[in-house]
DNA sequence: AATGAATGAGTTTTCATTCAT
DNA sequence: TATGAATGAAAACTCATTCAT
């Protein structure tokens, strides 16, 4: 303190705009606007600026950090990509009887959705566009789902318990799992229009959770 | 000259362009490029003016025939909901064993999606928006599908015949058999690129049929 | 007068704007603005914004008719060769004495540019860009000068008659003469800043086209 | 160590960077990029991010040294007249014989352009925009060509050795000199585009040379 | 019914420049 | 001296929609 130059740094700690010069924050306040604003509109719908001002930053830094839309889109899903892959390793379904493994997984990828439905939305315009953003991403690459396999070893172990029956294909029963959760949150208002009930309801999802458990876990039956 | 429409290519044989006053065909070709435009670039990312293009006609048909772009996404969605309907309605269930009413159910749900892919992609848009198009329209209520009420039937019948077990709500079972085939075409880009496998060759699309009507009836049994 | 309907016609006979619906008075306003703006401010920077404002028509019709700036621009550059091509066809110069033909000329050529002093700066942006524009038009194409086979027949002639030197190109020629004036014009004011003259002036203007005439036909005496 | 220039790549030698702090490194550094950008791309088209990336160094390294982009294109310009007044000092004119002194006038104004064809295009903005830049600028001031005074001296000279005529004006001569070969380099892509031959070349150089020392000392024979 | 001109409000992206360290 | 973050004002171009015929 014994010039007056170094009382910048303590003007500036209690300075005016209380994130400046915070790259990381605000490359991370960009992706969460993002997320939010992807989810609500489409890659299409949605709007840089909007994204720039729920951000609270300049739009700019929108390109400065990622380069454009689509590589803030591809950002945004490689998040919400690595949410699942991370939620399907905290399941730790190694071990587990066979029928209790799968009753895990598909409460975990039901609860998943609930949890986290904007990850349906941000899906459907990468597989409307053919998933050209998810085909260019190293990191994606890098974060396949080992899920695919282990269904495959725990209906193995199933049907050699005698638990499950055998003919089962894993790839197809991973995608009926990921399916009759995904469809039920994607589809909700159209299904609740179309059949006059709120399936948005807590009650609805309860009802709907059972239901799949259920499906999946009698069709296993041997 | 023995009915009204077969004036109307006299009428244009002195006009300029072929298709010259001729509103049902302009509706129509108007609705089928809406048709293409909106499941290739969803609700936001369709051009008006690309849908006049593709339709051969001028940009501002569209408005005199349809108000604006929402509503002719709207005439496009009741489209292909009656187009579902229609499907419904030539299966002929009732009558039918419990058994095979449920696979050809499944068949027919799974073959009507393999065959109209954009309906699923039309539906996202609808989705993201809280249903609001599908909310507000008088068609659509008047559409309103039988087949939840009619699946009902056919469990009750079931579980009356000792085919099929009790206790499975039919709703969720429509729900069921709609996701089991709608995420698997709705997420083949993804699912493809993150399994590294072609989920949309043909014998990825019969395996998956297999597997479908498979996974169902074996969950009913008693 | 019968029906009320019928006054509206007259109403938008004087109606507010004038060049309403006017497509061909449109695309010259538009050009003309062009014209100016690129001259004044090159291709780089000139403003759409500018051009439509100037033009007093909505900036989407730049789009509409001309496709995209470099487009204007190149649409500009055909009107000025043509103009130059137009000069050229009147300056009638076959049948006349060569030492006159060539007076005409040179005169000719320094007072097009004295009078479009728009022309040189036009072109700047064009050679910058390795005549981009100039070599992808059609009607440029078909616009090749007859003054340089034309220039050839004069000094032959000459020759012939005694009255010129012989060896003398007459491609290089015809470059020497354009450039005599041309580069008079193009750079007056940094010409003025170093010599600290005013080159500018219709005296400097008299005094050079005096010189560059001069300077041409002794050139040529045998 | 016995210059103050030898100590910097010690200096350097401890920094992460090889050209860390060496302003004057740093300062030619951007100079030559700019050089080339404002070259290649006009003032306006010239962006300050690629300089900086050309000259590897930070962007606000632009404003620090320079001020601003208007600052730094005059910077080049007074490196141009700067270079160019330098070959003029080479030629050493004074005391050869008139014809020979006005042959290497025009060779060396000659091979100057064609040896920095960049002179031409930096120069153009410049007078487009009325030299503003070159008005202002005082070192410019100070480097006015003693050439024109020269190739008067040169006329007279040759006047009196009965070896040029009388009459010719110097200013228009030195501009006349210039003019003949600037306007073939600054248009050789419009040319050549036009001509339908490539100007470019070594041998259309070759001829052009020739053809202007040709044709100015025909000019002057008395 | 049908057309093409015309509009105004956006939309992504760029850019010169300044700030903070 | 040097850096990368950050900014605000534009830039070209687009788009749904309306007007005039």
């Amino acid at each position: 303190m014994s010039t007056i130059w170094l009382e910048m740094p303590e003007r500036r700690a209690n300075g005016r705009k209380p994130q400046r010069r915070n790259p990381e924050a605000t490359r991370q306040k960009l992706l969460a606007a993002a997320r939010h604003e992807f989810a609500g509109s489409g890659l299409a719908g949605a709007r840089v600026d909007e994204i720039a001002a729920r951000a609270g930053v300049n739009k700019q830094l929108v390109y400065h950090y990622f380069g454009d839309k689509d590589a803030l889109y591809l950002a945004v899903l490689e998040w919400v990509y690595e949410e699942i892959r991370a939620q399907e390793r905290k399941l730790n379904l190694e071990g587990l009887p066979p029928e209790h493994a799968i009753k895990k997984l598909i409460e975990g990828s039901f609860d998943h959705l609930a949890a986290h439905p904007d990850f349906i939305v941000l899906l459907n315009d990468e597989n409307r566009g053919g998933a050209r953003h998810v085909k260019d991403s190293r990191k994606l690459e890098a974060m396949h789902s080992p899920l695919v396999s282990l269904v495959g070893k725990i209906l193995k172990q199933g049907v050699r318990e005698g638990v499950f029956r055998r003919g089962v294909n894993p790839v197809h029963l991973y995608i009926s799992i990921a399916g009759l959760s995904y469809f039920f949150f994607s589809n909700t208002p159209t299904l609740s229009a179309i059949f006059g009930t709120d399936l948005g309801s807590a009650a609805a999802k309860r009802a709907r959770r059972k239901h799949v458990v259920d499906l999946v876990l009698q069709a296993l039956r041997p």
